[in-house]
DNA sequence: TCGGAAAGCGCC
DNA sequence: AAAGGGCGCTTTCCGA
């Protein structure tokens, strides 16, 4: 059962509708009748038909209706645009129109979370849908592109879900970390005490008493009329110079970071009433990865991670999927000897056993090499022996890369596509020097698309991981019968790629650690059906987030 | 004065 | 000679 959702001004219209797209009933809301009409509807378990997630679930979650499953027809949109295997479809042949536009932007402090503007008007959305389905099931793999949509609409859900929830920030903890690294907060627009204290060993050894640390030209010229040969301020090249200047410039460097990406400011503009509320946008990211609007969800720096504390009584279940990508490379190309190495609950370890390498850092570098394309370092000197040991999966990316590096389109798992490539970029009258240029863009976007069908797989698996686990924490806090509110239950309320972090009644958190495991081997079914490569989780059960890992 | 690009660094 | 993918955020830099 689908039920579509449009607004034409004040007006609101929902439309239930046949499988074939029939309709069998209509109804006229307005805003205050929305609310009721969802949460009456909702227990036939329709999939709700809309524009954009964000501006219509925010609304009803605030008002405390949880839904259980949406077709978000913007995100699906774009995936169908741009699929190579629906490029013949109606959809992806006409031209640009208003389902193209960008997703609004949830932008914004957390203060204004629910005093969104309203869903706004948009083109048909019955319309859509229809050209959607057909889009789908005229592909050549319509089963696996519906359920990277299906994957993409819960995802979206999840989105809005944990911005409305929120992880649990403990704002006097938070500030009991800053000030023990960077001293009590200073006074507008000046530097921490502890920042200073490092600034003055840094000019003092330069012997630079002007010096601004916060450009990097300026740094670059003082450490250079210091006698030191840096060609940039990158901490990286900084590390490898001998000079007395280094040690606390480094530090200077790491704290300036944390105080302005992270700091005070940070916090008051992002946590309220106890709960950070990132912005999460999901699909934002080419690959399929979620990105972040705002807060920096995303990069939440190790060092402020004890600011993130369980409710009294509650708790976390922390979980990761170890080695990701590599599983899921094992599993996409086929490579059985991979696979087999991902018996182990550490690939990389396993890798070891197998023989392929020696030492696990060199499967670590060995395989993100493989996958990023890396020719330097470890990662290089290992390519040869992955070759031996892996060679279905390295071919996979190869492909890939050669295919980006001719302009051609690649595609993920389920079926997500990547940009147009740039073709040809040069001609005969090039000069050698273009020759050269051309040829490295081409071997860059070759790297671009060999991480694409790795990092956008690995990205759908997370998605239907996490599906999966939403769907399991709902049963697990009673399901539809219980009357307790999304909040009050087990929710997810991060989510970092590869990683989750769920916020759970403490008594509940071993059924939880269950879910997230079930969840994890549901994935691999739903994507690779029957072959044999599994996903270990790394789960902890702590208190605060740092206690992870 | 403003806005975009670049630099640098945080996360995976 | 160049030689590792994807992002977001803050500050500085620089030109319109």
């Amino acid at each position: 059962m689908h039920v579509a959702l449009s607004r034409s001004g004040p007006a609101l219209t929902a439309v239930e509708l046949e499988d074939d797209g029939r309709e069998l009933r209509r109804w006229e809301l307005d805003d205050g009748g929305l609310t009721e009409f969802v949460r009456e509807q909702e227990p036939r378990h329709p999939r709700w038909v809309w524009n954009d997630t964000s501006t219509w679930y925010l609304p009803l979650l605030a008002a405390g209706v949880r839904i259980e499953r949406c077709v978000d027809l913007r995100l699906s949109h774009r995936i169908l645009r741009n699929a190579a295997s629906t490029a013949g479809s109606e959809l992806a042949t006409s031209p640009r129109d208003g389902w193209d536009r960008p997703t609004p932007a949830g932008r914004g402090a957390s203060d204004a979370l629910f005093e969104l503007e309203p869903p706004s008007a948009d083109d048909n959305p019955v319309a859509e849908w229809m050209r959607q389905r057909a889009a789908v099931e005229g592909s050549t793999q319509p089963g696996r592109l519906a359920l990277l949509l299906a994957a993409e609409s819960v995802g979206a859900l999840i989105a809005v879900e944990m911005r409305f929830a929120g992880i649990p920030w403990n704002p006097e903890r938070h500030d009991e970390l800053l000030t023990e690294l960077l001293g009590s907060r200073p006074a507008p627009g000046a530097r921490p005490a502890r920042m200073e204290a490092l600034l003055a060993q840094v000019r003092e050894a330069l012997d630079e008493p002007e010096l601004n640390p916060d450009s990097p030209v300026e740094l670059v010229k003082g450490l250079q009329r210091a006698g030191i040969r840096a060609s940039s301020a990158r901490s990286w090249e900084l590390k490898r110079i001998q000079h007395p200047a280094i040690a606390p410039l480094l530090e200077y460097k790491k704290l300036s970071r944390l105080h302005t990406a992270n700091g005070w400011r940070w916090a008051e503009e992002w946590v309220h009433d106890g709960r950070f509320h990132p912005v999460y946008v999901p699909g934002g990211v080419v690959t399929g990865r979620w990105a972040a609007d705002g807060g920096g969800a995303l990069q939440l720096p190790s060092q402020v991670r004890g600011a993130v504390i369980a409710d009294p009584g509650w708790t976390f279940v922390v979980a990761d999927a170890s080695q990701l990508e590599p599983r899921v490379l094992a599993a996409m190309s086929g490579d059985a000897a991979m696979a087999r190495a991902g018996q182990a609950q550490d690939m990389y370890q396993g890798m070891v056993d197998a023989g392929a390498v020696e030492t696990r850092p060199q499967a670590k570098y060995g395989m993100l090499g493989a996958i990023y394309g890396g020719t330097t370092g470890e990662s290089g000197r290992m390519r040869p022996r992955i070759e031996r040991a892996f060679p279905v999966a390295m071919a996979y990316v190869e492909n890939a890369a050669r295919a980006g590096e001719r302009g051609e389109v690649v595609s993920t798992w389920l079926g997500r596509s990547s940009p147009p490539g740039h073709g040809d970029a040069y001609d005969e009258t090039a000069s050698d020097a273009q020759l050269r240029q051309s040829r490295s863009d081409a071997r860059s976007w070759g790297r671009f698309t060999r991480n694409f069908v790795v990092q956008g797989t690995a990205a759908e698996w997370a998605m239907c991981w996490m599906g999966s686990v939403r769907r399991r924490l709902w049963h697990l806090g009673g399901g539809d019968e219980a009357d307790a509110a999304l909040t009050a239950r087990p929710h997810l309320v991060f989510f970092l790629h590869d990683e989750v972090i769920v916020h759970t009644p403490a008594a509940l958190a071993a059924e939880v650690e269950a879910a997230l495991r079930e969840a994890a081997a549901e994935a691999g079914r739903l994507l690779f059906g029957a072959a044999p490569v599994e996903f270990a989780l790394t789960v902890a059960v702590v208190d605060s987030y740092d206690q992870a890992k």
